[in-house]
DNA sequence: AAACGTATGTCCAACTATTGAAACAATAGC
DNA sequence: GCTATTGTTTCAATAGTTGGACATACGTTT
């Protein structure tokens, strides 16, 4: 759960605000400012300031009547344009929807970002209306599927770079706990093209990734299938590698094709 | 099109890299410094100290092969969090799909951004997965039906303050072009409860929408339906009011429940 | 009703980061 | 191989930021 804290003190009046925001965003509910101020690395006034400045441009909003803040529709304009421009979710869709119901576990999109995995889709096992609320969360890379399969096919300076981003922390008695040992774990996978979780995070979930390419070889994000021990054991899961590796290349080709439609 | 230019000059550097940050996210394709620099008020080398500050801090992603600049997966995952916590959207979904099997026309759910109409949620008339990418466009708070209606609600202050910022281009015949026969309309919208958008956005285009108000009487978005003369005339689209008024206040009683879960 | 506490907003001299013209480096084009 | 274009760095002048201390608003207690 404490896995993915973000660098700590950045640099510069933009760091600050970006982290503030990051810190407005993190909670899950409208904030009050001695909410915050506890929270932030900052005195009084510098945080208020800091607030004041990211409401004045949209960034917040403050509830008028209780003083709250929360993200701003300036923020939510970006994210629009952020999110169909810069995930791989608009073009993965349809790849999702046709391996969700040939699949019916659970399933995953993710991106990289700083050594930590952003799920940006997900299916469901049962519902068949999954939205994009239900994405946005991080995790970590060093003890998920799709991390690894990601970490696994970056060329060797970022990966050095992002392992040294991992917590290392134990979740289980399965979790990968050194660099080391990742190193060699990602070697495993970068050779056999797949990764897999044995309940390395949650105890009795368990997944296969694979990572999505693209043709000149760069880590674009990465695509997994979820389930428990109780219903599928790791080995039944192992079949899907294909279908998989399947799918993620057609994101991967699609994603070519997308990035000058002009 | 030009109707919703940004305020300008923004004061502090955070505003600076935040308009810098709106640029990259405004071009629909990664974009090269050399392509920004002539769009930007500002000289090479600030230019170029703001990209490297939001690349830095994960915002902006320079792909690494072109050198062009893209959002960047911090924007993502913020986007994830503003989209889920301060628009309507993820409420009003299941409001819309009703509504939008009921009526078969384009529906619009947007919020009021400073003046402007941003469009956080779309049906079409035809396509039943409309998805979020879909929505994201800001446009003109004077000349449109959602716009009307919001700022129809608005506090007296906040009203004025609104129309000052309405660029009141005639972009049809019938467009309202100035704030004094703006808050004539408004005061029969608010009477109403009920706007009307008689082509003055686009000729041809017509649409009906109603205010969402929470249960204080604040501003929460607006909901539209719209339609081409060719279609259907302004008469009959009239008869839709009760049904989107309906909707609207079923949006606004969940928004109500949603803001406290805790 | 006055005194208290808490949450929020404001001020300003000391301090730092930001600015941008101009010089420099790296590419791409010819 | 030379020139034009694009991208990157430098540095003194400037402008913005800092944060402790002070002020205000509001609800609560004595």
């Amino acid at each position: 759960m404490d896995d993915h804290l973000r660098t700590g003190r950045s640099e510069g009046t933009v760091g600050k605000a970006l982290d503030a925001l990051d810190l407005v965003c993190a909670q899950d509910r409208p904030v009050r400012f001695s909410e915050l101020l506890p929270l932030s690395p900052w005195p009084k006034g510098t945080l208020y300031r800091l607030l004041q400045t990211l409401v004045k441009q949209g960034m917040l909003h403050v509830e008028p009547e209780t003083g709250s803040y929360t993200p701003g529709l300036r923020l939510v304009q970006l994210a629009h344009s952020a999110w169909r421009k810069s995930s791989l979710a608009p073009i993965a869709r349809p790849h999702l929807d046709a391996l969700s119901g040939k699949v019916g576990e659970t399933i995953h999109l993710a991106q990289l970002d700083r050594g930590q995995v952003l799920y940006v889709e997900k299916r469901n096992a049962r519902h068949p209306l999954p939205m994009f609320s239900e994405a946005g969360k991080v995790g970590p890379g060093y003890c998920t599927g799709v991390g690894k399969a990601m970490l696994a096919h970056l060329p060797d300076r970022e990966r050095c770079a992002a392992l040294q981003l991992q917590a290392f922390h134990p979740h289980t008695a399965q979790t990968i706990t050194s660099a080391e040992e990742l190193e060699i774990e990602l070697a495993k996978v970068r050779e056999e093209g797949i990764a897999f979780d044995r309940e390395e995070h949650e105890p009795g979930i368990v997944c296969v990734a694979a990572p999505i390419l693209s043709p000149t070889g760069r880590v674009l994000g990465g695509l997994s299938v979820t389930t428990s021990t109780a219903r599928r054991p790791l080995e039944d899961l192992a079949t899907l590698a294909p279908l998989l590796r399947e799918t993620a290349e057609m994101i991967a080709e699609d994603a070519a094709d997308w990035q000058f439609p002009g």
